[in-house]
Formats: C-alpha cells, sequence, structure tokens
DNA sequence: AAGTTGACTTTCG
DNA sequence: TCGAAAGCCAACT
C-alpha cells in the first residue's frame, strides 16, 4: 500500500483542481502555488489516491505532457473539451501558452 | 529522527 | 529543442 496525503492537503488540492474549467489545464506546480508550497509531487499523489472524484486529467506536467501512464485517458477528455493540443510525432502535448489557467 | 518514494520542476550541456 | 542530473516538498516506515 501506499502512502495517503493528508485530508487537509488533499481536500485543499481537490478544491483547486475543481476549479478548474474545462478546456483549460493547470500544471502541478500552479496547483501547489496556489496553495502557497511548491510541492508539485505532493499534488500527484493526491491525484493518485483523490483524482478519481476531479477532473484530474486538467492537471499536467510543466512540459505540456498528461499525467505519466495516463496520457491516453486524458487524450479523450482534451479531444472531448476542445483542450487546445500540439500533436507530435511521438505523441501529443498541451498547449500550455493558450490552455493554462490561471486561478483569480 | 533518518531514510525512501513519488500522476513533479528547473537547470545545464 | 531534448535528455540527464540535481533539487524540493509532503507523507510514510
Amino acid at each position: 500500500m501506499r502512502p495517503a496525503p493528508a485530508a487537509d492537503f488533499a481536500e485543499a488540492v481537490l478544491e483547486v483542481v475543481a476549479a478548474i474549467p474545462p478546456g483549460r489545464v493547470m500544471t502541478y506546480g500552479d496547483v501547489a502555488a496556489v496553495l502557497g508550497s511548491r510541492a508539485a509531487r505532493a499534488v500527484g499523489n493526491v491525484m493518485a489516491w483523490y483524482g478519481s472524484d476531479v477532473p484530474w486529467w486538467r492537471v499536467i506536467r510543466a512540459s505540456g505532457h498528461a499525467a505519466a501512464g495516463h496520457e491516453d485517458r486524458a487524450l479523450e477528455h482534451f479531444r472531448a473539451e476542445g483542450t487546445p493540443l500540439l500533436t507530435t510525432d511521438d505523441g501529443y502535448r498541451v498547449n500550455l501558452r493558450l490552455a493554462r489557467h490561471s486561478p483569480g
């Protein structure tokens, strides 16, 4: 069994993720920044545990790639929401320049 | 208290 | 522009 993040931290993360509008995305670092921390990896851990209840695909890496191992599932949501994508030879990536969402 | 792990980020070559 | 290495933060043993 892998470690489960604290409920307080998790709840804060889920609130931020749920606030991301369709067609937009935020990086793990951005979500952590909203919480006043730089724990981008901790955010990922929260998604792994509680991400089922939120649009986890709207939280991606700073490089524009979706969550490792979930790129295929995220792609379906991106195409459905009209999220700006950059299709490459190797795969795809989100156009952060257009899709990045700023809270506030 | 110290060590390990992770759906990460940034810097350097 | 891409890949490797170091850096960081939170949580568990």
